[in-house]
DNA sequence: AGCGAATCGGAACAGGGCGTCCGTTTGCGC
DNA sequence: GCGCAAACGGACGCCCTGTTCCGATTCGCT
C-alpha cells in the first residue's frame, strides 16, 4: 500500500516535513494567529510551496493539531486504565492544561474543535471523559456536583493563561490547576495542600482577546 | 471653570456621547479587536469624525475603560473599608470577574494596562490589593501561600471564559470563581460549598487566541 | 436671514494578510 | 546526459483595517 505520500518527489515530501514542523513550532509559540508568509518563511519555502501543501490555512492547523488530538485520546486511554479514577481524572487535567500552556495554538485548536471540525474525535472524547468523571465520582473522591462539561470551564480557563509569555503560562498554569484540582475534591483536605510556587506574570500581549 | 467639552458645538458634544456609548456595546459584545468602522457605523458617524474625537483606537479604549477602571478602584475601596478582610477580598474578585464576563474588551484592556497605559492607577490598586491581601491572610481565612500577584492569574484565567458566548460566560465565571475562591480558603469545608449551576457553554468563537 | 467657522462623512491612502498565476528550477526514470 | 512532468517561489490581485483629505453641511452668533 504506497501511501499518498511516498509516490511524490523527495523534495516534495521533504517540504511538507519542513512545513509541519515549522507550523507546529510558529503556532505554539505565537498561537494561530500568525502570517502564513511566517510559516513559509520559517519553512525555507515560498508562499506557494506552502498552499500546494495545504491548501487553506484552516488545513495546515487541522494537520498540526491533529498529534496533539492524538495524544489527547491516549492520555484519556491511559486515564480510564488507570485503578484509581481520581488520579485519572486529575491526570488528564494535568496532561492537558500542561499542553495548553507550552503550546500556544493547542487551545485556540481545542475551542474551535468544540463547534468546528473534530467532531467525531471531540464526542468519543466526551464520552470517555463523562464515564471517567462518572467513576471518580463513585470513588468518592471528585464533588458530585461536577458535570463533565465542566472540563470546557477548565481549559477555558486555563487558555487564558496562555496570554503570558510561554515560560509564565507554563509556571501559572501548574499553579491554577493545582488550585482547582483542591476545589474538585469532594473532601478537602485542611490545611489544602500546597500549591506550585508563583511566579512573575509578565503578559507579553500579542494577543489581543 | 468651562470645561473643554463645553464651548464645543452641540452636535460634537452629541456625537461623542454617540460615539463613546458605541464603543461601550460594541468592545463589550465583541472585544477589542472590532474595526473602527464598526464603531463609527453604530454611532451613525462617518469614520472621520470617530478620528476627530479619539486620535487613535487606543485613545478611544482608554477613554471607553476608563469609568471601569473607576469602578475597580471604588470595589477596592469598599473592600478596604469592609471590617471582614475575607469578605472584601472575596468581593474584589467577584467584582470583577463580574465585569469581565458582561464585557468582553474589558479583560482586555485590564491585561493591556498590565504592561502599557494607567500604571498610575494599576501599581496604587496593585498595592491596596497587596494590603487586602495581607489583612486577609492576618485574619487566617486566606492561605498564607497566596501572593498578590495571584490576581493576575485569576483575571486571566477568568479571562480565558471570555470567550464563550456572554450568556454563558456569566455562569461560567460565577462557576469557576466559586471553585477557586474554595480553593484559596485556609481552612476548606468539608463537605465544600456548593457551586452555582452549570450552564452549557457553546463558545462562539469569534475570538482566535 | 446670513455668514464664517466648526463639524461632518464619503472617498482615498497605506499597510498587511490570504490565496493564486506563471515563468523557472529540479528530481528522476531512461 | 536528457527530457518532461512535478515542484518551486516571487509577484500579483483582492479584501480588510487604521487613518487622513477635502468638499459639503450645519451650528450659532449677529
Amino acid at each position: 500500500m504506497t501511501d499518498e505520500l511516498s509516490r511524490k518527489r523527495a523534495d516534495a515530501r521533504r517540504n511538507r516535513q519542513l512545513i509541519t514542523e515549522a507550523a507546529r513550532a510558529t503556532f505554539a509559540a505565537h498561537g494561530l494567529d500568525v502570517p502564513m508568509r511566517a510559516i513559509a518563511r520559517r519553512a525555507g519555502v515560498g508562499p506557494a510551496t506552502l498552499y500546494r501543501h495545504f491548501p487553506t490555512k484552516e488545513a495546515l492547523i487541522a494537520e498540526t493539531f491533529a498529534v496533539q488530538m492524538g495524544r489527547c485520546v491516549a492520555t484519556l486511554d491511559a486515564a480510564l486504565d488507570d485503578p484509581d479514577p481520581w488520579h485519572g481524572f486529575c491526570s488528564v487535567i494535568e496532561k492537558v492544561c500542561e499542553t495548553q500552556a507550552v503550546d500556544r495554538g493547542f487551545t485556540a485548536a481545542l475551542l474551535d474543535s468544540m463547534t468546528t471540525d473534530y467532531v467525531r474525535v471531540r464526542d468519543h472524547n466526551a464520552r470517555r471523559f463523562a464515564e471517567l468523571t462518572r467513576r471518580a465520582k463513585e470513588s468518592g473522591q471528585l464533588r458530585q456536583d461536577f458535570v463533565p462539561d465542566d472540563i470546557k470551564l477548565l481549559i477555558m480557563a486555563n487558555g487564558g493563561i496562555g496570554a503570558a509569555s510561554p515560560a509564565a503560562a507554563r509556571a501559572a498554569s501548574r499553579r491554577l490547576v493545582a488550585l482547582l484540582i483542591q476545589s474538585l475534591r469532594a473532601h478537602p483536605a485542611d490545611p489544602p495542600a500546597p500549591l506550585p510556587p508563583p511566579a512573575p506574570l509578565d503578559s507579553h500581549m500579542d494577543v489581543k482577546l
